[in-house]
DNA sequence: GGGTGCATGTAATGGGTTACATGATTCT
DNA sequence: AGAATCATGTAACCCATTACATGCACCC
């Protein structure tokens, strides 16, 4: 909902390029659908906060390009300066990982791969993104805050990085020695047949 | 709803006590509510996967303990070799941060502050929980994967802290910046009379 | 007397994703 | 010819939190 008043406030736009926005600027840690974003710009032009002006186009539906009003500069910053409520992320990941005895090493060494390689990509998206498009917005005093968070990324995903590295080693380690007792116990087997 | 069969196979107990040991296990990247815990052992307990004996207490309502099933068991592991898919947390501190720029930078060092504060005291609280808990119970088969995940949490704690003092500084110019800014006001508009 | 902890649960409400629907244009 | 992109939106559904309801025991 204040996601878009904030974009709407740098910026007027429509729907359909807020999501895009919204994706490649706080997409890191915020997203919004579009099965939101549409009725919410409703709700808000509905209320006072937006104003909505319509473009036409040749093939095209509509365009809505919308702007904040005073009314809704006044709401964001109401909302801006509420405090943040700690949120507890749910981390799909390390409940797996918490509950990896029921399962082979290999599937959770997969797992932690695969999140490796992605935080990796992300990782370069954030300093690739930082680069050209803050550093190229140096004029706008909001870009100090933009690298701001762009850094929290940053530095998260640099610390999961790490930490990839050295569960992977500590799975590999568990993997072995799992390997090894079912060689035993094959060995018992045989002997005992 | 897998966080339960995955508590359950560990150890059988009451809802009450899943949340309590939700919450101080894996609480710092999971989390449910009573309000799911309950229906959700309702429903697991109707389809088999997990079985429900009744304890009478003096005074206090009835114990429901829940133990796992064989079928459950197999569910669980089900699920833990499906891969889990990255999610994008919501973080309102950084998102209202990214709006910064429209609100005095005092109030986003106190943002900042408090987040530090809390996240200093998460991460005591995840080593104190390695040392007291996770060490006591060495010879479980879980421990290992049970350090992962705390580490996990304590290596996003540190990057998290050293993201703050990061900020911080950076605030505390923006900060000087814009008090000198607003003097240098003050005195046109005194010269100005 | 009032707050806290034990212990269970239900219901309203809200938030959000997904799927669906439409339809022209442009790329492969 | 078919996929993808532009561009808007609605509706069903799922998930989750919150508030409510009950009631005893214990402590200050």
């Amino acid at each position: 909902m204040e996601v878009l008043l904030g974009v709407l406030a740098i910026e007027p736009m429509s729907g359909y390029d807020l999501g895009l926005t919204i994706r490649h600027s706080v997409g890191h840690f915020w997203n919004e659908s579009y099965g939101q974003i549409y009725p919410n710009l409703k709700k808000l032009a509905s209320e006072g906060f937006v104003s909505c002006k319509t473009v036409r186009q040749k093939g095209k539906p509509d365009r809505h390009i919308y702007s904040i009003t005073e009314k809704g500069r006044e709401r964001l910053k109401k909302w801006l300066t509420v405090p943040p409520q700690p949120e507890i992320p749910r981390n799909e990941l390390l409940l797996k990982l918490f509950f990896g005895e029921q399962v082979p090493t290999e599937i959770l060494i997969g797992y932690v791969e695969r999140m490796a390689n992605e935080h990796r990509g992300l990782l370069e998206l954030l300093e690739r993104t930082e680069r050209e498009e803050i550093d190229n917005n140096q004029h706008y005093p909001g870009a100090p805050y933009w690298k701001m968070a762009a850094h929290f990324g940053q530095m998260e995903m640099r610390a999961h990085l790490r930490w990839a590295e050295e569960t992977l080693a500590e799975l590999k380690k568990i993997a072995s020695k799992r390997r090894k007792r079912s060689e035993i116990r094959q060995e018992k087997r045989h002997a005992g047949k």
